[in-house]
DNA sequence: ATGTCGTAGATACTACGA
């Protein structure tokens, strides 16, 4: 089972691209972030011929989220309890949206479904701007909204096969950031709240890919030949619980995605999960009796 | 190099977000 996360910059823009790569590449289970739409502009006759179904959660042409899946998808959730919003409230909007404590509008940063035993979440983290913008604040914010609700689902499943994927925007370690523009004490992404925030993660799940692929990031800049020059920074992680992570037989960051015509700003995270570490089945394995 | 993308719209350019 070949599970990945991909920022992709636009999904009608690159829907031919990712199809092409989930197919080539084997994937059962791709997490998407910056889809930049709402489900009716989705393309997804594009992923259904390739054998796909796709969950969506986009409001407009910002953010936007998808899980893209070759098995059944379950417990659809399109936010996490007590999720803070941002911006101003939208009249209208109320019913589509909702809002957050904060009583500012959800956006569309987090959708989880399960997938047999799999309870998997595709993340867009907000960027945060710049350390003096509100948005630093919200970005800090949000992740703690989510790590307590991570300890909750522990807490109530120890065993839960649970991964968090997506673009976290934050360099975690200093060899994660290859971006000149990104400098300590200035900017986002590796400021020391950021890094403590992605840590307090760290005591509930491990970076699963880290582990086997230990050099090599994730986004490069479009601006100033930032990938030729690999200015890159690695801030796109699948994030295992205990239960998962030990599933995890293999992994890849797929770098020659940043390659070639009109290419996403990041590139595919990949792992492999061996199903029967999970303990249980999936229905529509082809490969193994199902057991009951 | 304010160096690139993608989105929207009171569009043929500007504004915004990343």
């Amino acid at each position: 089972m070949r599970i990945a996360t991909w920022n992709v910059n636009s999904i009608r823009t690159r829907f031919g691209r990712v199809v092409d790569w989930l197919v080539r590449e084997d994937i059962d289970v791709l997490a998407m972030q910056e889809i930049k739409c709402r489900p009716e502009q989705f393309p997804i006759a594009a992923f259904e011929q390739a054998g796909y179904s796709v969950e969506i959660h986009g409001l407009n042409q910002w953010n936007g989220v998808a899980i893209a899946s070759r098995h059944e998808m379950t417990d659809v959730a399109r936010e996490f309890d007590g999720m803070p919003g941002f911006g101003k409230p939208v009249k209208g909007q109320e019913a589509v949206q909702g809002f957050g404590p904060n009583e500012l509008p959800h956006e569309a940063r987090a959708l989880g479904v399960t997938v047999g035993d799999l309870r998997l979440w595709s993340l867009y983290v907000p960027n945060g701007r710049s350390l003096d913008d509100p948005h630093f604040a919200y970005k800090l914010a949000w992740l703690e909204a989510l790590r307590e609700d991570t300890r909750a689902w522990l807490d109530e499943d120890p065993q839960l096969p649970l991964a968090l994927m997506g673009d976290w925007n934050i360099a975690p370690l200093e060899t994660d950031m290859a971006d000149p523009s990104f400098r300590p004490g200035a900017s986002t992404h590796v400021s020391p709240e950021e890094r403590s925030m992605f840590a307090s993660f760290e005591t509930l799940l491990t970076d699963v890919v880290r582990p086997i692929v230990p050099e090599g990031y994730t986004f490069w800049d479009y601006q100033a030949g930032k990938f030729p020059k690999n200015q890159g920074m690695r801030i796109d992680f699948i994030m295992g619980s205990p239960a998962f992570a030990d599933a995890v037989t293999g992994a890849s960051i797929e770098r020659d995605e940043r390659k070639g015509d009109a290419p996403s700003d990041h590139v595919p995270v990949v792992c492999d999960i061996d199903v029967d570490l999970l303990g249980g089945t999936f229905d529509d394995d082809d490969d193994r009796p199902m057991v009951f």
